[in-house]
DNA sequence: TGAATACATATCGCGCACGATTAAATCGTT
DNA sequence: AACGATTTAATCGTGCGCGATATGTATTCA
């Protein structure tokens, strides 16, 4: 015989089993992916969310600290120290706006632009190494893209 | 007339566009979910990788740290002081194995086992918010399930 | 003009996530 | 039994990621 509180229990360990989980699918894969990019990036020198800021300062550059905030759904606290060590390594400059000082403005160094022709080797890399047919991951990445939170 | 290098510099500015990064996709879709997750989780005071740890062991308890590392895919070098703030919080209890005192069983109390219900409520709350049907949901899921690394 | 408000970035504290290293227990082989 | 190799967890240092808060600048409007 099953009691109600048996039921419920049930449901319990169904509901929340690990592998039933979007949000583990996608922390897990977010972290293999990560793992993956390490040993590409040390070549470069760059940490997986500082290769993300670069690719948006490839996309266009000059820009705002929150331009890229918004760019890569950052906030401040996470961008800045990120960019403060991208400055250190040489690769971006930081620097007040005249027409607006509470603004600052990244802008890529020689050295910034010159490592694009390298990332390029590195999202090769990446595509060979997942080996996943390119049409399965564009569909992956478009519905991660209308994931709206 | 366009030369060969600006032809080069086309291609690495399409190939880099953010928007067409598997990898940044994966990134956001994993900040804005743990994001989401947070005011759910402060109700229970967890944090979001304390929440998956929880839910290994609602599955199944007790496991060994190294057990529950392969579960989550995560180092001990993580999962040793997470475990340890669970236990601070008293979810859990951690004690050597008598059987082979290199390994550590992490064990659900009470007060651990007690919050199962509370996290069933959780992850409704999630699911509603997200407002994707359930189908899509599980494609996702099982396509980054997929995304083996 | 000057006070209130809004805005852009920076700072701080906490908790991951991981590579490298260490320490202790166990196993395997002789 | 003994010693080297392996296994298990812990420790340490670095870099995120974010909420809360601070700081300085710009805007608004009385």
């Amino acid at each position: 015989m099953t009691s109600d509180a048996d039921i419920a229990l049930d449901k319990a360990v169904e509901v929340l089993r690990l592998d039933r989980q979007l949000c583990f699918a996608l922390y897990s894969a977010a972290n293999r992916v990560t793992r993956l990019y390490r040993p590409l990036l040390d070549a470069l020198g760059l940490t997986y969310p500082q290769y993300l800021a670069m690719l948006v300062l490839w996309e266009h550059s000059p820009r705002t600290v929150g331009e890229m905030g918004q760019a890569l759904d950052l906030e401040s606290s996470t961008l800045t120290p990120l960019l403060k060590r991208l400055e250190g390594a040489g690769l971006i400059a930081r620097s007040r706006d005249p027409d607006d000082e509470r603004r600052v403005i990244i802008s890529l160094t020689d050295a910034g632009d010159a490592m694009r022709d390298q990332a390029l080797g590195v999202a090769e890399q990446f595509f060979c190494r997942l080996d996943t047919p390119m049409p399965e991951l564009v569909d992956l990445r478009e519905r991660l893209k209308r994931l709206a939170v």
